[in-house]
RNA sequence: GGUGCCAUAGCUCAGUUGGUAGAGCACAGGACUGAAAAUCCUGGUGUCCCUGGUUCAAUUCCUGGUGGCACCA
């Protein structure tokens, strides 16, 4: 044990400041138990939580993004939940941004923070970096759309090619947003997208610790479809209901939301919406996983070795 | 009870002029650089209801069952 050194030696008090900081990332697919863990683990490190949530970051939304309880959130300070107005969509590149000036505060007091959630991208951002992209003029995002929606992919991948062989290369000319958004910079600044993308993963001033949680998938099905149940019984219809006026936004594709748009333009029953909800987000937590699996970066454990995963994380963070 | 139709993947169904079969969804895997709960790619998982018969060969044709549906009594 590492922890009584600290208590020791009083004649050299290590503060805050001298520690490595460390960010402790837990992951894992949607309805897993990253919360419930979350918050043991930060009540026993005594420290903070910073959402890794593309959903949760809004505002409006709480039913369907299973943000924390009231009480969860009164256990531990939560960070990035429910920040930021539907109207003002969110992006990994401005997450990266916020956090790590968030990160940078909370370590004048803490040595350790954690950093919670099931959006893999988001997390990346902040464990690595993103490109700095120039914003794009909305106008021709919605030109190049209709391009797209009139006479399909194959003009935009043409034009790509044009504009950005690097690009044309290494996209995916199948996925049309990789297309689209290559492109939309591509003319926007005149100068191909590929040169503003840089191989380089940005270094951090901190050390970082990835922890990725799973279960075995029929339970996990099983929790995902009882959370489906509760959020229909606390209200979910009533809060799409409210989000109608801003449904076209995109934040408003999220599951849970879509299918209930659905239901009420009266397309689907809500019995089939329902279902509906329960079999993408079951598409989701795969996807998820997909994702986390990636290169190995995470060490896996159980929702329930929470005294596993602090010796993991003592062993690993002194 | 009679007549007709149907029975093929976990589900809904297509198909085989007789040579053991394929779509969608489900499910599984993968990609991912400012929409990422988005978007995109790949993969069929099967006593072709059972039993006899005809045939070199039957999931396919024929007989008889069983189950379902519809109509008539």
């Amino acid at each position: 044990m590492t922890w009584t050194l600290t208590f020791s030696a009083p004649e050299t008090p290590r503060t805050s400041s001298d520690m490595e900081k460390t960010v402790v990332v837990l992951a894992g697919p949607t309805a897993v138990g990253k919360t419930a863990c979350g918050i043991e683990l930060a009540a026993h490190f005594k420290t903070e939580i910073i959402s890794a949530d593309s959903r949760q970051i809004y505002r409006e939304t709480s039913i369907g993004t299973a943000v924390p309880s009231p009480h969860e959130l009164a256990q531990v300070k939560h960070h990035f939940i429910q920040v930021a107005p539907l109207t003002d969509p969110y992006h990994a590149s401005r997450y990266e941004q916020e956090v790590l000036a968030t990160l940078e505060r909370l370590f004048k007091s803490h040595d350790l923070i954690l950093l919670v959630g099931g959006s893999g991208l988001y997390i990346d951002a902040v464990c690595h970096g993103i490109d700095e992209l120039p914003s794009v003029d909305p106008q021709l995002r919605s030109t190049l759309l209709d391009q797209f929606k009139n006479e399909g992919l194959d003009p935009l991948v043409a034009r790509l090619k044009v504009l950005d062989p690097v690009s044309y290369d290494r996209v995916d000319l199948k996925n049309h947003m990789r297309v689209l958004k290559a492109l939309e910079v591509s003319i926007q600044t005149g100068k191909p997208y590929s040169t503003f993308l840089s191989s380089k993963r940005k270094e951090r001033p901190f050390r970082i610790l990835r922890i990725a949680l799973d279960i075995e998938r029929e339970v996990l099905y099983d929790r995902i479809n009882k959370r489906v149940d509760q959020m229909m019984e606390a209200g979910l219809l009533d809060e799409v209901k409210e989000l109608v006026p801003l449904r076209g936004l995109t934040a408003m594709k999220t599951v849970g939301y879509r299918e209930l748009f659905r239901h009420l333009d009266g397309e689907i029953s809500l019995d089939e919406a329902v279902d509906l909800i329960r079999r993408n987000t079951r598409k989701f937590a795969r996807k998820q996983l997909t994702w986390f699996r990636k290169e190995n970066r995470y060490r896996w454990f159980s929702p329930g070795q929470t005294g596993e995963i602090i010796s993991w994380i003592e062993s690993h963070a002194q």
